[in-house]
DNA sequence: TCCTTATGGACATATAATATCCTTAAAGGA
DNA sequence: TCCTTTAAGGATATTATATGTCCATAAGGA
């Protein structure tokens, strides 16, 4: 069981995308670039995100992507649900109604305790993922990351916005 | 990102194997009987049970598989991460180093704040995971179940452990 | 008109999940 | 001792998913 690796992409293009100047976007080819990551794909990941309504697409010269609303409003459940699809991980394919001592007219009101317990935890998870947004991800990047290489890559940024 | 269907399966087995009599194994075509799920696939998540110390196992006619310590001693979490191994379901894979502006000289003492975040929620998961176990699910099902279910399934596995 | 870009479909490849088969060795019973 | 039962584990097959590439299309800007 493994996160596919867009996420990791998708959240570092959003913290990229919320220090963009106002207005402006950024296409496709820089962010794979400066996440040394295939262009192509990356692509099908930024629309995934398009599609859940995080990022605004534009064509033409000057065009690419831009947050759809204040990065205070994101949360990595946002992203990570686009990417990953909003479903749960444990999935119950009821195989208590297999037991061979089981009577036909069983009926299961509620989902099965195991499956309640997964999905319970799983809730934590994403309880968590929800607290966490792509404003407090770059105030603490902007805290831990070296002065020089935030400003280097602003200006490689604006470059190409 | 979905987690094994033998996961379901394993939890299964263990809620059944702790209501076993003393000292009995139960062998894994009945399990898989119970159950409805192909023998030789669940013997591979039984051997793996077997392998992180949850279930003990014996041979020959009357053998096969039963907890190898209390119901009380055996989390969720001890299940899970036996079938789907211990590693974190986000991995990774440093693209934060491959930023073009990034001076050769830059250090990461910390592991980037992505990644830390998505490891905080997990431990969120594992956490609650962590906090049921084996013991009280067989609580939980003694109260739910119907009881002639209960009483006819123990009959069932009784008669082949 | 021409270039740039996102979109979306088709396609190819790699990896993991699911499942089956078969051989071996150990345990117990006759 | 011989035979049956069973777990262990390796080999293999099948399917699904993840990963990645390619191309045709439409739209925006110069
Ligand atoms: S039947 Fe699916 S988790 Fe119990
Ligand atoms: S470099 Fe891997 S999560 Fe940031």
């Amino acid at each position: 069981m493994q996160l596919k690796n867009q996420v990791e992409w998708a959240l570092h293009c959003c913290s990229i995308l919320a220090g963009l100047p106002d207005g402006r976007y950024l296409d496709t080819k820089s962010l794979a670039q400066l996440h040394g990551v295939p262009k192509e794909y990356l692509s099908k990941a930024l629309q995934a995100l398009a599609k859940a309504g995080l990022v605004l697409s534009t064509l033409g010269p000057s065009g690419g992507y831009r947050l759809a609303r204040a990065a205070s409003g994101i949360t990595f459940w946002d992203v990570v649900s686009a990417i990953e699809g909003p479903g749960p991980a444990f999935v119950c394919t009821e195989i208590r109604r297999n037991n061979p001592c089981r009577p036909k007219s069983t009926c299961d009101a509620k989902a099965c305790i195991v499956a309640r317990v997964m999905w319970e935890a799983e809730d934590a998870w994403r309880e968590k993922l929800r607290g966490m947004t792509i404003a407090k991800l770059v105030d603490q990047v902007v805290e831990e990351v070296p002065a020089d290489l935030m400003e280097a890559t602003a200006v490689w940024v604006g470059e190409r916005s």
